[in-house]
DNA sequence: CTACAACCTGTAGTGACTACAGGAGCAAGA
DNA sequence: TCTTGCTCCTGTAGTCACTACAGGTTGTAG
């Protein structure tokens, strides 16, 4: 298969999977006596695990990493863990964060519903320190 | 103030409030005589609050829109509410996001954490995607 | 043969910083 | 007074993870 497959296999654009060639997380394909790159199953799995992690957040270092951890099963579970964990707890201080954020904002606007002049409290809601 | 002490207060980096000014969202503050820039007590909750709004995922457009809202004099609540409303809708939705990649991030690093090494199933679970 | 899609390389732009070069101001100590 | 060292200044360039585009080649359909 083609770039252009792979891309609309997986939802990637082109551009950023010769991208990712490039900064060495796909890695490099054969080639067509044309000079075309030719992909198959395994990139596509490659190309999707790359694509989830991302939206996940973790960047291309940690895909890496990660990667790295899928093609040597035996070695420990404990960093694939420790990468997650890491996000997770992350994510979980930037729920926090928003949900006072949502609260504040959901007052303001409800106050404005009623006519009143809501005296703005996004600052003072995001500036509060969490817990 | 000056930079460096304002910088201190907020843990804001020296280059990066220079770059807030340079790209609006921060006001061009008055100078020293010898061209410093000197700034006060509303410029510390003013950068406090860009930087809590970054960490949530806001790019400095929406601070922008978030400031405007808190500048905001009581005249266009409407148009206020308006704002209020959309930012609101983004949190929300950010918010929902969030708590799906939390529920999978933990399902991972229990998984990890129950299993034994060669079972451990982060990747895999990075593998199949959210439905 | 022509049109056009798909591919190629290489470079440059984006957002939000971050680092660094090269210079000036200023306060304290030798 | 001179020097050291800190903070500040401007301006440019680098980073990450793309994204866009220019300018060229290849493949295929009409």
């Amino acid at each position: 298969m083609q770039i252009g497959e792979l891309s609309r296999e997986t939802g990637v654009n082109i551009e950023t999977i010769r991208y990712y060639e490039r900064s060495g997380v796909l890695p490099t394909p054969v080639r067509q006596d044309n000079g075309r790159r030719v992909y198959g199953a395994s990139d596509v799995r490659r190309l999707g695990f790359i694509r989830h992690a991302r939206n996940l957040g973790f960047d291309l270092q940690s895909v890496q990493t990660l990667l790295a951890l899928q093609e040597q099963p035996q070695a420990s579970c404990a960093d694939a863990s420790r990468i997650a964990q890491a996000q997770l707890d992350e994510v979980e201080q930037r729920i926090a964060r928003l949900q006072s954020l949502q609260l504040e904002l959901s007052r303001m606007v409800a106050e404005c519903r009623k006519g009143m002049v809501a005296e703005c409290r996004v600052i003072e809601a995001l500036d509060t320190p969490l817990s």
